[in-house]
DNA sequence: TGTTGATTGACAGTATACTGACGATCTAGG
DNA sequence: CCTAGATCGTCAGTATACTGTCAATCAACA
């Protein structure tokens, strides 16, 4: 008996995982979110953010981080970019000279009001392929695993008890 | 009446819309990846990229890309750096001087079949929350959003008729 | 044959992601 | 007060992604 080469490696092993579907799947969201609101000049990262510090005015980087669930190195940049567009500002904190409070601007909160119907739209079409029970379903099974795997991620998401020590008492 | 401003803009809307959980789904599939596969030394789209070109030897990049649905650009330095391991090779087509052919070496078909239960156990590790039934469910929803949204990604997947020119006959 | 248009690989520029490290700063303990 | 450990923002280095552009090359056609 030859010794055969292994198990049948192909192509479409990978098309049936979930990491490539999960990859495509991201890429496609992108695309989708970046043409629809290709008249604001936001991606859905600073999108993201900028939600974020709209619901927690003065907010520090750390502290986004938690809340959005997105890597810390990186919202540095994130931060830089959208203070360059005049959406946010910087303040330092008074009883911490490491922290810099984050707060939207006059502009960062209009943009974001014009944005949204083109979110909504954007995340409406992502699903469109699909039947209305199936997009339930599937966001249903995708929250849960998603929620279940928290820790499996870089950063997981801190929701509420990131935002203990920001002074609304713990 | 006083004209309200606008609908509650919470960071709520935001942990519930497609694109947030895919991006996050995303995320969590390549940490557990890069876990599961920490000996190897390969991320993902390296992965995916040597599976291709284990599949369809003699493939050139435009048409990788268009295998696996990778963007193009990116696929440039990514064959870089395979090469750079000595996993692939590039070969000059003879009868087109533009286009430079992949081929896998010894080293590359190796840490292939080393990987694949590393790669299966962290596919395996990415539904595991989930119960049977619903894994089921969640693959056959997302195969089928991701296909029939394939023509809304800058790259959609050409799995067999890309290859229609690489001498198999059309 | 000579020109036009398409294709290929490469590159520049921007934006996420993640790892690891670093100085400045704050907190706790002694 | 002074030091050890933790935290905050920042940065360097690597790897995807995407947009747009370019030269070299090829294919098609007049």
């Amino acid at each position: 008996m030859p010794s055969k080469p292994a198990a049948p490696i192909t192509i479409d092993a990978v098309y049936a995982a979930p990491g490539y579907l999960f990859r495509r799947m991201q890429q496609i969201a992108v695309s989708i979110f970046m043409e629809e609101c290709k008249a604001f000049d936001l991606t859905p990262v600073q999108y993201a953010a900028l939600i974020a510090i709209h619901t927690h005015p003065g907010i520090d980087a750390t502290r986004l981080s938690a809340v959005i669930a997105f890597d810390r190195s990186t919202l540095g940049s994130v931060i830089e970019r959208l203070q360059a567009k005049d959406y946010i500002e910087r303040k330092p904190a008074p009883e911490d000279k490491r922290i810099k409070l984050l707060y939207l601007t006059k502009s960062g909160a209009a943009i974001l009001r014009e944005i949204i119907p083109a979110v909504e739209h954007a995340q409406a079409r992502m699903l469109e392929p699909l039947k209305p029970a199936d997009r339930k379903a599937l966001m249903g099974l995708l929250t849960q695993l998603v929620d279940l795997n928290n820790e499996a991620s870089r950063v997981p998401l801190r929701a509420e008890d990131a935002l203990e020590h920001l002074g609304k008492g713990g």
